[in-house]
RNA sequence: GAGCCGUUAGCUCAGUAGGUAGAGCAUCGGCCUUUUAAGCCGAGGGUCGCAGGUUCGACUCCUGCACGGCUCACCA
């Protein structure tokens, strides 16, 4: 399979490969120029945007970016420029550049070039740039797409995502908000006193969550290694080692089906405290999104689609249980097997095959889930559901699990983490397949973990909410996309 | 994995009840020294996703395939 498409050398290909040529013949290789500009648009529009219609600064800037727009007038030429910050017009004129005006003309849209000139208005009121003297720093030899409309194929924003970037401002509003959110997250936990760490991604043991893994091979070890589905257990090991607060902002990978909502590598905030519990790391999370509402948009409403989510705290909090009754209108006694088969049957699911655990996942999933579009916790999950939480002292065959659910998703999942090593052995020998038993994780436990509360934030979901985002592709920069067969 | 929809010029899109294609932007040439989706005149550019089939003739109809989107299934 070919993956890589050369370039078409087609007309426009062509004629730019040409003019790069005879750039160099005239003016020199345009890769080995250095230019260091010294100021920046969005500073000069900040200092300059009021000054009256045709005024003059004499106030001389060196900016550098990408023409993405040209308008030539004969002995005159406009172009938009833009550079990391903004957007601004240039205009060269001829009787100002004499020769340099002939390799103005030269200049293509899309090229990378650097500008000295004054800073002024025209008499239609945009604030320009009178080009003094101007660089060509990177040829581009490829038209970019349409001005007006844009890069709309959505296959090939995804798999071009410089030239989306180039052209959708929305696109890089997007990614711009999604780095604001995790450094917001960061600050927040980094300022209670929460140690950022990092563990393996390349396990033997891929643990943690019971999603398929990645397989992978290792030469010199000469053995198989799996792409981790969760850093859970490491992380408690870390826990266990005296690290009472930590967190890592983890890729994960899981080799299941692609939809709007999965990626194969995602990102999850994971983090671990040191004698909280899961009511703690409620109110945890609770913080952490508010934090992230407020420092993102200023304000805990958030407009997704159609609909307005309000973070506002508290939130809704149901246990499992009356979540079933009251808003999926189920009644069940899921202790009992039989009926909740039964159950399940008439609510249209196919139980086939379904392991306990699984039937009351569809159950909530279907029946319940898609109601939840204010933030809402689910919590007191039944104890099948979740073989690495502690149950409850109250209710033994419930654990203290809660789960956060917003615009009818899964945003969190977080537990009191079972630390009691025999039950554990248990509880995994009987959910886990016997290769996916991490010993080192059950030994480390015997060495005695704090009690301890969890808690998983799904980032990529996360920034889908707080970005108005219908997919996950739309939030990560290079969604994987089935290669492109070229024959 | 299944169903539905899509794929036409570099980009955004029309189109043919079956007679081998158009526009705008971009590009090239000409005119134009304050335009800004600049304007005016002219030109080039397409194996209509790929491969078969039906037909005198397929971009159009049929089948298969590829890639993408949505839905479902799968999925801690």
């Amino acid at each position: 399979m070919v993956l890589k498409m050369p370039l078409p050398e087609d007309e426009l290909v062509k004629e730019r490969k040409e003019k790069l040529a005879q750039w160099i013949k005239l003016v020199g290789n345009p890769y080995w120029e250095r230019f260091s500009p010294q100021d920046k648009i969005k500073k000069i529009r900040e200092k300059f945007g009021q000054i009256k219609k045709g005024e003059k600064t004499a106030v001389n800037v060196s900016i550098a970016g990408r023409v993405i727009a040209q308008r030539a007038h004969g002995k005159a030429t406009f172009f938009d420029l833009k550079d990391g910050t903004d957007k601004i017009q240039l205009y060269g004129r001829f009787d100002r550049l004499n020769d340099k005006y002939e390799l103005l003309s030269k200049i293509d849209i899309g090229d990378i070039i650097g500008v000295k000139g004054e800073v002024f208005k025209t008499h239609t009121g945009e604030l320009t740039v009178e080009i003094e003297d101007f660089t060509l720093l990177a040829k581009s030899l490829h038209p970019l797409p349409e001005k007006w409309h844009g890069l709309q194929d959505v296959e090939i924003r995804y798999r071009k995502r410089w030239l989306d970037l180039l052209v959708n401002p929305r696109v890089k509003e997007i990614f711009l908000a999604r780095g604001k959110i995790v450094k917001t997250i960061r600050e927040f936990l980094d300022k209670r006193d929460f140690i950022e760490v990092e563990t393996p991604i390349m396990q033997y043991v891929p643990g943690g969550a019971t999603a398929r893994p990645f397989k992978t091979y290792h030469n010199a070890l000469g053995r198989d290694f799996y792409l981790r589905i969760a850093p859970e257990l490491y992380l408690k090991k870390l826990v266990v080692g005296g690290l009472e607060k930590i967190y890592e902002m983890n890729k994960n990978f899981r080799n299941e089906g692609i939809d709007r909502f999965h990626n194969p590598e995602f990102t999850m905030l994971e983090l671990y405290q040191a004698y909280a519990n899961y009511f703690d790391i409620m109110q945890l999370t609770q913080d952490i999104i508010c934090e992230v509402a407020y420092k993102l948009k200023g304000s805990l409403k958030v407009q997704y689609a159609d609909t307005e989510i309000d973070f506002s705290p508290p939130w809704r909090k149901i246990t499992f249980k009356d979540a079933l009754r009251e808003i999926g209108k189920i009644e069940v006694d899921w202790t009992n097997e039989e009926n909740l088969r039964e159950v399940a049957k008439s609510k249209g699911l196919n139980v086939e095959g379904l392991s306990k655990s699984q039937i009351l996942d569809h159950l909530l999933d279907k029946s319940v889930v898609p109601h939840l579009i204010q933030p809402t916790i689910i919590y007191d999950y039944p104890f099948e559901t979740a073989p690495l939480a502690k149950r409850k002292k109250e209710d033994p065959l419930l654990v203290e699990r809660f789960e956060l659910f917003v615009s009818g998703w899964e945003i969190a999942n977080a537990y009191s983490e079972l630390n009691d090593p025999l039950e554990q052995r248990e509880r995994l020998k009987r959910s886990a397949d016997e290769r996916f038993i991490d010993e080192d994780f059950l030994e480390a436990l015997e060495y005695g973990m704090p009690p301890t509360g969890g808690l998983g934030i799904g980032i990529d979901r996360l920034v889908m909410l707080f970005t108005n985002s219908a997919s996950i592709r739309e939030v990560i920069l290079f969604p994987q996309l089935r290669p492109k067969k070229i024959t």
